[in-house]
This record gives structure tokens, sequence and C-alpha cells, in this order.
DNA sequence: CATGAATGAGTGTTCATTCAT
DNA sequence: GATGAATGAACACTCATTCAT
């Protein structure tokens, strides 16, 4: 049907709204009332706000915990091929192929990151250690294979590395918007995203192969 | 006096509960009753919450804004005598120095930087609005100097660089407790906040050098 | 059939639900969950809540009512072929021993009970007019039989002293299993509902016996 | 004033409405709308519900406590004089004289026994906690003073009596409107509470002194 | 200078009930 | 014959703010 079913209108609103304001900051009513539905639909439907914002990540994070993973299966099998180890820029490639392509379908990657960027700074507890459980483990196959590609690096030395890119990524995504707006004002030059983690990438990389410090 | 007054009492314990719980989920009857002080005495001395929330940046950044400046001149003063011009490395020197020093006099530079990133993720528009305006100029200062530090970066590829490197100093330091906690109990050890700038430090550099995209 | 149906399901879990928490205090939401029946169920099968409650009365009242009806016209038949008067402890006996009788089927005294003393002092007006309406004949003709068992007594006295036993009798037997924890902790017996009764009978027949106020 | 304050205003509010119709069916905007009274003006003085209900409770047993103390002391002190024990009547006299006057202060004796039958029956655990912790010295010293009076007695079976004499009294009392409408309709009598306890006061004794069960 | 009392608007949540299928 | 979805009304409670004193 042309109006989609109460479940979806309530995910579609509260994931713009979350993204825009904050999880504290909206309320069920916001939500409900911008989605044309039933205030009580929200707890009949998932049972608790805190619900709603794990049911509100869980699209994003399930097929994207899915394709990752099938993504990384056919890469470490075309390696296991010829017996190289990946290379760092092919995960990283890779990383940055599923997180644009799945958010794709429906309207965009900005609004994840900019949940993803509330989920860590916000007093969401809850939802880190919902994240954690859930896709927990695609993180870690994924740091596993980065492991491999820069043996190099002390894995203190990696982990730090990976959350400062991390935090790279999620502070500029996060806040695309008001920072693509100052871009444009001041140097007249309007970013895609596509662009901005064109940006991004021979950054990240330099900063994985940055000197130890103190060397 | 032995009992500070109840404005600083206030903002003691706003500080603290902003930065474990956000703006949104700390109410003035949290910050009033931990800091036994009457509920009215927010309203009373600081007008509104909002106003509350600037104050507890003001006592942060007035001080730094005041050395950053003065470190500045010096810095200036230093490269005007013998004619050369001020390397990227000394500009993220000072600032890295300065922002250290500051928070020492109270507690610490992890709470102040949870509040940054706070003022940034949440849906707090008053807040990047008044710290602009108040404290705008020593940031433009700060990013002129950079600019001639490195002429050979385009101005917008520059402003990217410096949000990315942002992004991975107040992701990993506001959020420096939970990271730490894992890098200690996976990799054993227990990393100070001077040590994580020294961390920080290659990568940041490396991320300003980095090769242009596309080349 | 192993599995009751529906509507048995859900009066057993209602009286059991009810008898712990109260009539106000137990949604129809716990009362399906718990039974495994879906939440319209209840509307469906007896239209309300109220009607539910009544259901789960007649229940017990429905066979107590036959019962007691024959077992007072047997009490009548033996008394009309002598020719004497049916004594008070007679009543009182066949009252006692059908009450034991009827909920024996199921499964408790104590929950019927329980669910009286609710009756009485909750704020069911509905549910006192509809046991007066359904089965007011049975009482009255009991306390009539009473009557003539206890023709020295002025009417007004009489009906004092039935509701000061009921009062004894809905009290301790509703609140027999805290009651009989306190019993138990502190004078080392554990009663059971028979021995009670036991216990209530001579006090019962002495408080009918007791002499006139004011004599 | 003429108005009473805001605290009183709710507590006579809300003593009558729980006594009309239980805790769960009474809800704060039914009291703070008769109360003339803002919403939150009750969990501002009360904190909660939960609270309101042991304040109701504590209004009434502060100052009966109080007094039921102030008046064993001085039936002891007698009897201490001249080395007699105190009798039952005189305890079950003391007893109900004091309960008699207290409420007298207020409305009626009436309210408050409701609220008792309310408080043994409905699922309000958390007010037979409270009533035990901040009154049950009281009752303790009371029941020492039967059991003296009563050596005859096995313990179980005085404590077992004393409850089925509570119940008289309390269902009675508790249910004193309904009853008295019907005894009036029935028997043209418009019993008093003081004629009520009249009443009870042969059968409580009579039942104190009943017969050992089994003998 | 400071505060206890109060308030109107709002929160998330639960309720019994209805209804299309 | 039965149920998943939905709903309007109500719930207890919390909020930032105001104001008389």
């Amino acid at each position: 049907m042309a109006q989609p079913d109460t479940v979806t209108r309530i995910l579609d609103t509260a994931e713009v709204l979350f993204a825009e304001r904050g999880f504290a900051e909206t309320s069920l009513r916001n939500i409900t009332s911008k989605a044309k539905v039933n205030l009580a639909a929200v707890n009949y439907h998932f049972g608790s706000k805190k619900s709603l914002i794990q049911a509100v990540f869980a699209r994003y994070l399930e097929p994207f915990s899915e394709r990752f993973h099938r993504a990384l299966d056919e890469l470490e099998a075309r390696h296991a091929r010829d017996g190289s180890e990946i290379p760092l820029e092919e995960l990283l490639e890779t990383m940055a192929r599923t997180v644009l392509e799945v958010p794709a379908e429906r309207d965009s990657l900005k609004v994840f990151m900019r949940l993803l960027g509330l989920a860590y700074s916000q007093a969401q507890g809850h939802l880190r250690g919902y994240i954690q459980s859930e896709y927990g483990d695609v993180f870690s196959r994924f740091t596993e294979l980065v492991r491999r590609a820069t043996p190099e690096l002390p894995d203190a030395e990696r982990f730090w590395r990976l959350h400062f890119i991390l935090g790279s990524v999620i502070f500029t995504l996060s806040g695309l918007d008001a920072l693509r707006d100052i871009a444009e004002h001041d140097y007249g030059e309007r970013v895609s995203v596509h662009e901005l983690i064109g940006r991004l990438r021979p950054v990240v990389v330099s900063a994985m192969q940055a000197p130890m410090p103190g060397a």
C-alpha cells in the first residue's frame, strides 16, 4: 500500500527526529504526532522508548552486519586463493563501501552516523551494550583482519589509532550538515558524502601508518 | 573559605553531572540536590538551565582563551624576530600544552572534552552559537596560523583535515574512561592523558601531511 | 483434554491473580499473558473486566449455593421428622462443611475467602450487588434458620453478631497465608485450614451466646 | 486562616477518597482536583502516592500510638501500686477508649477503620510493612499485656483469637455505613459507633473466654 | 540574599476496550 | 471462533521556572 505500516512509520520518523535532536530531547509524542500514529502504538509495537531506540539502530546494523560479513567472506576467499595477506587499504575500502551501500537503500548515511555519534556521546549506556552484544562479532572480525594487515603495530597502538579514526569518521559524518554549510560558505565547495569519504581515505591511511610515538 | 560558595558549588556539580549524563538527562534537581543547594538557586544565580550550561563552558574557555592568546603572542614574537614561519608542529604543540594546562587548575581535561563532545553532538544549538560568538576569534587566529604553516594545502582540504583531527581528539578524550578501561583490560596498559596525547601527536601530524586525495 | 479451554484458563488465572493482588491491581494483560491467551479473549468471552470478576465468583458460588440448599434440605427434613428445632451448632457446622467441600474440587478455600474479603473491602459496588441478587436467597434461608435457632436474640443483635462472625472468618481465612507464616514463626505451629476452622468453632459459638450488651 | 494549607487539604481529601474507593481506584488527579490543589503538589509534598498513603495512616496512628502508650502507662502504674494483674476487660476497654478518642479530633473513626480494612485486604504490601515498622511496638506492648491477662490460653490460641477479634472489629467498623443502612432498613434501628462498640464488647470478651477447641 | 512552596506543561507508560479480518 | 493491531483516556511522576516572603 502507499501508506507504509505503523511500525515503519514510527521507525522512519523516530530516526529523523533522534538524529536531529538527540534521544532525550525527542519525546514519544514528538514522534507519534509527526508520524500520525497513536501514542500508545510505540509501546504496543516496541515496548518502550529504549527498545525503540535500539530498533532504530537494528534497522541499520542488521543489513550492515550481514553484508559486511559477506564482503569479508569474499575478501578472505580471494586472498586465500593466492595466499596473500589482505592489505589495510582493501579492508578500509571494503568497510567504506559497505557502509555506503546499506543506508543507500533508505535515505542517508548522515542520519545513521549522527545516530552513531549520539550513541557514543549521549547517556545511552544501554545502546553501547546493545550494539556490542548484537553486532560485536562483526567488528571483532574486522579488527582481527586489521591486526593481520598491520603486524608491525603493537596491539595497543592499533587499538588507539582505530579509535582516532573512528572519531574522525563519526565526528565529521555526524556533523556533516553543519560542517558542509560552513565549508560551502567559506570555500564555495559543496562536498558530497562520497567526496568526504574520498578526503578521509588518504588521511586515514596516513594515520594508520604514522611513525610510532617517541620514535 | 572551607565551604565554596553557592555559585561555585553549582558549577562544580553541574560540570560533573553534565559530563556523566549529558545535558538533557541532567535535571536541575539532580544538580541542586547533589550540590546541597536550593533548587531555585540555579535560576536565581544563572537565570536558566541554558545559561548554566554556558557558564560551565565559560569557566573553561575563559582562561583557555586568554592563555592561548598569550601563548600565540609569544610564539609569533619569537618567530617575528628571526623572520621564520611558525611550523605546524609547534602550533599543535602549543595548543596541546595550553589545553593541558588550563583544566589542571581544577580537576580534569576529560570532563571538559566530554562536555565539548556533547556540545557538538547534542541538540544544544545555543551552545555552538555561544562558543562561536564568545571564543571564535581565538580559534580563527589559530586556524590562520595553521594556514600559513601549511601553504601547500588548499583551504578546503585544510578545513576538513582540521575537523578530522578535532573529531579524533574530542572522540577519544571525551570517551576516555570507557576506552581506557577497554584498553587496560585487553592490553594491560593504563594510559594517562599525557600518554594519549603523545600517541595522538604523530597521528595528527601524519594526517595533516597526508597526500592529497586522488593523488 | 490436556489443555483446558480458553475460558477455564482465564478463570483459573484471574482467580489466582485477583486473590494475590486485588481487582484493580490486576490488569487484563496480567491475566491473559499468564494464561497464555489472547488479550482480546477476555472481552470476547466475558464482555468486560467487571463481568470476568463476577464470573470468577459465580464459579464458586454456583456449586456452593446448590449444595448448601441441598444440605439445608436434608437438615430440615431430618428435624421435620422428629419435630425438633435445628440447633445453632448444627447450622454452623453444615455451613462450614459445605464451604470446605466446594472449593476442594478446585484448589483452595483460601483463594475464595480472599476474594470474598476483597469483595467486601474493595470498591467493587457491582460485586456486592451481584452476589446479593444472584445468591441472596441461600443466605436469607440460612439466616432465617439461625433466627429460629436463637429465638432469645433480638433480630438486630443477631444481625450484628452474624457480621462480627463473618468478619472473623473472612479476615482470618483471607489473610491466611500471612497469618499462618507469623504463627508458624512465633509459635512453631503450622495450622491447616481445617484446624483453623476448628479453632474458630468454639469462638463463634461463644460469640453467638454472649450475654446481651448492657446486661 | 480559613483555608487550610495544601498539605492538610491533600491529606483530608485523600483520606476520604481512599476510604470510599480504595487506594488503586483513587488517582492523584481525583485527589488534587477535589482538594483544589495542583497535581504536582502531591509529589512535591509527599514524594509519591505510596508515601501519601502512608502519611494518611501516620496522621491517625501517630497520636493513637502516643495516647495508647500513655494510657497503658497509667494502667500499669495503677495496678503496679496494688500489685494486681490488669484484667482483660480493662485492657480491651482502654484500647476501645483510645481508638474512639483519637479520630474524634478530626472527623471519624469510620474512615480510619475503612482504611485499616483496606490496608489488610488490598495489595499494599508496603503499608503493612510500614505500619509494623513504625507502630509495631505499641501493638507488641498491648499483646504482651493481654498475654499476662489470659495466662490460661496457649500462646498460639491467643494469637488466633486476637485476630478473630481484629477481623470482627475491622470488618464491621470498616463496612459500617453499608451495614448500618441494612440494619436501619431491616430493624429500624440506627446504631452509632459507640453503640456498635457496646455491642462488640460482650462478644469480644466471650470470644476470648471461649472453651479451648476440642474440649 | 536566598528559599520553600507552588505550578503548568510535559514525560513515558499502562489501561480496558474495540474492530477488521 | 479468535486474534493482532490499534486507540483514547488515564496513570504516576518529573520538569524548569516563578514568586511571595
